[in-house]
DNA sequence: CTCCTTCGCGTACCATCGGTATGTCAATGA
DNA sequence: TCATTGACATACCGATGGTACGCGAAGGAG
C-alpha cells in the first residue's frame, strides 16, 4: 500500500507547519509570532503554509483543535479507568487540571483561544472534547442520584472556568503545595454538588 | 480655579480616545479594530492618539484599567452594603455575575484582557480591582471561622476563574433561567466551604 | 502688547505583516 | 513518453502599527 511519495511529503509538511507553529504560539503567543518566522522554523516557505491553511487564523485553529484533542484524550483515558460516576468526575478533574498546568498548552488553549477564534467557537471547541466529558459525568451523576438535579450547562461552565483559571495560576506558580491546596479546595466544591453530605 | 484651557482640551481629548476606542474593542475586539477607525470616531489623528498613548497596547491597557475600576466599584458597592462578611461574599460573586454579563465589558475584561496584555500582567489588574475584593472577603470569613483555614489564593482563584466563565456563557444566552441557574449553583458551590454544614 | 517657549496635535512617511497571484518542477497515470 | 496534476517557491500588494517632523495656538516674561 504505498501511499505515494507526494501525499506522504504534504503530510510531512503539514505536520512540520503544526508542530513548529504550535510551538512558537505557545512559547510567545499567537500575535508575536509572525509567519514568516514560523515558516522559517518549519524550513518551508509562505507559499507551502498557504497551500495547508487558508489564513494564520486557520492554522492556529487547527493547532488549537490539536491541543484540545490531547488534553481530552488524556483526561477521559484517566477518567474511564475508574470504576464508579463519581470517581470519574473527580479524578478527570484532577486530570485536567494536571494537564492544563503545562505552560506549553495553557496559552494556546485558554489565553490567545478565545481572543483568537472568539469566544463562541472557542466554547464549542472545548465543548467537543474536554468540556464534553465534564458534562457527560455531571450528567452521569444527576441519572444516578449522586448530585441534585439540576441543569448541566451552568454547574459545567462554572467547573470548567474554575479549573482553567487555577490551571493558569498554577503554572506560574513555583510552590508545589499551591497544586495540593488547589485539589484540596476543588474537592470541596465538588464535594458540595452531593445530594446528602454524609457527615 | 482656571484650570486653563490647554489641560481641558487635552483632558477632553484623552477621554474622548478612551470612550471610543473602548466601543470599539467591545463591539469588535482588540484586534479587528485599527487605529486609523478609532481616532476616525474620536474626530482626531494618529498624532493625538500617540501624543496620548505611547501604543496601541497601552490605549487597551487603559481602556482596560477603566472598565476594571468600574466593574470593581460596582461590586465593592454593594458588597459592603452587606451587614456581614457571608453576605459580602455572597452579593459580592452575585454583582460581579451581573456586572459582568454585559457584553460591552467582558469582551475586553474577560477575553482580550489576558490575551493583549498576557496573563500575570492581566491578573494582577483583576488584582488590584475584583479579585481583591474577593480575595478579601474569603480572608475575612476565614478569621471570623465562618469558613475552613485555608489558603486564600486557590480558592479565590477557581472562583474567580468560575465566576469568569460563566458570565460569559450567560451573556451569548438568551434564557434568564440561566442566570437563576447559575446563581443557584454558584451558591452551592460558595455554601461548601462553611466550616459545618447545618443540618 | 510682544516675543519666545511649550505643548497638543496634524501630516507625511516607513517597516512589517498577512495575504495573493503566478511561476516551477517533480510525482503521477495513461 | 508525455500531458497533467499538485506541492511548493517567488515576487508582489495593501493595510496597519509606529515614527519624524512641522504647525499653530496657549501660556508666561518683559
Amino acid at each position: 500500500m504505498g501511499r505515494g511519495v507526494r501525499e506522504e511529503q504534504r503530510e510531512q509538511t503539514r505536520r512540520t507547519l503544526l508542530l513548529q507553529s504550535r510551538h512558537l504560539f505557545a512559547t510567545r503567543g499567537y500575535q508575536a509570532v509572525g509567519l514568516a518566522e514560523i515558516v522559517g522554523a518549519a524550513g518551508v516557505t509562505k507559499g507551502a503554509l498557504y497551500h495547508h491553511f487558508a489564513s494564520k487564523v486557520e492554522l492556529f485553529r487547527a493547532v488549537l483543535t490539536q491541543v484540545q484533542q490531547e488534553v481530552g484524550g488524556r483526561v477521559a483515558a484517566i477518567a474511564d479507568a475508574q470504576p464508579d460516576p463519581w470517581s470519574r468526575l473527580t479524578a478527570g478533574c484532577q486530570a485536567f487540571l494536571s494537564a492544563s498546568a503545562d505552560p506549553d498548552l495553557q496559552r494556546i488553549m485558554l489565553v490567545d483561544g478565545p481572543a483568537v477564534l472568539g469566544w463562541h467557537e472557542w466554547r464549542a471547541l472545548d465543548e467537543a472534547t474536554s468540556g464534553r466529558h465534564l458534562a457527560d459525568a455531571l450528567a452521569d451523576l444527576i441519572t444516578a442520584g449522586v448530585i441534585a438535579p439540576q441543569p448541566v450547562a451552568p454547574l459545567s461552565h462554572l467547573l470548567s472556568g474554575a479549573m482553567n483559571e487555577a490551571a493558569l495560576w498554577l503554572a506560574g506558580s513555583a510552590d508545589p503545595a499551591d497544586l495540593v491546596a488547589t485539589q484540596a479546595a476543588l474537592s470541596r466544591l465538588i464535594d458540595a454538588l452531593r445530594v446528602n453530605e454524609p457527615l
